[in-house]
DNA sequence: CCCTTATTGAAAACGATTTTCAATTTCAAT
DNA sequence: ATTGAAATTGAAAATCGTTTTCAATAAGGG
């Protein structure tokens, strides 16, 4: 545990926003103007290697981290606002619940009291492994048997 | 409509995966070797902009674009392989009925059946306006009726 | 302390995308 | 067809978040 590894971390257990490499290398710089931006990059990737941090790339060229919280358990949600890039967590539990089906309309809605969201669009993506891949995993595993 | 736009119109009408800028230009190369790859980011831009065209980004630093099909109404989902990279389109309704309910290890077997991938994460994402940008818009609005 | 190894910060490299700009197309009006 | 203004193009250069390089520094077990 080094003084970079630690003020990325009190950076980011301050809270659960959604923050650049540069927004916590500014912060950062208050409290610790000797580390580097390098090494905030370094330990955000390492930090999200092993688990801890979750990476989330938008389409404007940044990419954003948060520590992951355990309550997530392999499933995350997001309100993300295509007009100032703001990206908040959120309960995905809470929206379904109170949207009475899965459709487009009543999960506008169920977010629109809970949040004030006004919803555009709604992406799910399944992050894993494809048959490919997962058949190639199967075989090297295998081979290592042997 | 230039000969760039027909091009990659074609290169994109062709199948519904995802290709990054480059492939597009690879494919386009051979039948329009005139064009550059220049023009296929600035057409691939407009038709994005449009909405006729689906960008997506992943955390690999290159976008990926596809041809947006009017069934997705507003919702779109995706299969992503964190190996391979590859992202393949599927239909959430399909997957959704299949799982009885909405929990990780229902949507994981049903994932498992219908397409033979493992599931590791789910992302849910919801693209709109916060609060913020929609109290503002609001105001603008009533700004410009006076 | 000492030595080995891991980590650091600054500067340079990287690579996808965007910008610039002079040359070429487009297309509506003749 | 001919024109000409406006839009679009391709190549080269610029941009910018991120990664790599590398010499200097810190870690930490003995
Ligand atoms: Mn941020
Ligand atoms: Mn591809
Ligand atoms: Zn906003
Ligand atoms: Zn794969």
């Amino acid at each position: 545990m080094t003084v970079p590894r630690q003020a990325v971390l009190e950076v980011l257990s301050a809270d659960d926003r959604y923050r650049s490499a540069e927004e916590i290398f500014f912060q950062l710089h208050e409290q610790y103007p000797a580390v580097g931006l390098t090494s905030v990059y370094r330990t955000l990737t390492l930090l999200a290697q092993m688990g801890l941090v979750e990476r989330f790339d938008m389409g404007d060229g940044k990419a954003r981290f948060r520590l992951r919280t355990g309550a997530e358990e392999g499933s995350s949600c997001r309100l993300i606002c295509t007009n100032c890039m703001k990206v908040e967590p959120c309960d995905q539990e809470a929206v379904e619940d109170q949207a009475a089906s899965g459709s487009m309309d009543d999960v506008t809605r169920s977010l629109e009291t809970e949040y004030g969201f006004q919803l555009r669009r709604r992406v799910v993506e399944y992050y894993g492994l494809c048959v490919d891949c997962r058949r190639r995993n199967e075989e090297k595993r295998s081979q290592e048997e042997n």
